[in-house]
DNA sequence: TTTCGTTATATAATTAAAAACATAATGAAA
DNA sequence: TTTCATTATGTTTTTAATTATATAACGAAA
């Protein structure tokens, strides 16, 4: 019944501070992905994202935020892993949270587009 | 009173269609420019950006929207100018409208953040 | 005490995005 | 009919972002 293109509204949220963006869809993924494998490596190889940046993201994480939202350890058995802590728990949950609201938001404000 | 970082909700909205993104923060922010210089050139010069990158803008939105929102004439008196259509004043409004309920949006959801 | 796969980190290489540059085309006005 | 500033467009160059590579550290277990 609908003709011409289908416009969507769409949008992304954050989390920030005077540093700049702190918590976003991609950090919340990978805090995922980490709690998944229980290692950075995989989470990032999951989200084809090089090691390196993944391990950039939380370091960043740990850093600014008063409690770290992951722990590792090297050498040992599968030589090291990775877990992701109560406060990083806390941060998937907060954002999954917000992205819901952000989900209605979205719904209810797609039909003034009228263009 | 306050203490620690100041975390801040904060996002972006946007208009998209199966091709992607089409009206968004830079975008409307073009055609405003356009329209109180009446130059793309002068736009992009304000906005930094390149005149290449500010005419591409233009030119998607022209071509992925039923009615152009800029029409442009080469040479004469100034070496030319630019206008922004009545479909680019609309599209100007309408996503204004949208910042604003989104930025109750991120207003009425702040308090959610507690990490 | 050697092996193993990972964490941790610096550095080099690659890629993608953006800007810069160059050049026609245009038409009103001097 | 020359000048002028801009639009329009292709091409080259630069820059920034990302990835890849290399290497050390690690410690449990074989």
């Amino acid at each position: 019944m609908t003709q011409g293109p289908e416009f969507k509204l769409n949008g992304r949220i954050w989390i920030e501070t005077d540093q700049g963006r702190l918590i976003g869809p991609g950090r919340v993924e990978l805090l995922e992905r980490i709690q998944a494998s229980g290692s950075i490596r995989q989470a990032a190889l999951q989200m084809k994202m090089s090691y390196r940046q993944a391990w950039d993201l939380i370091k960043d994480m740990n850093e600014r935020l008063e409690l770290p939202v992951v722990i590792s350890t090297r050498g040992g058995k599968g030589g090291g892993n990775a877990q992701v802590t109560e406060k990083g728990l806390t941060v998937i949950s907060q954002y999954h949270l917000l992205c819901e609201k952000f989900q209605e938001f979205l719904n209810e404000n797609h039909k003034l587009i009228n263009i």
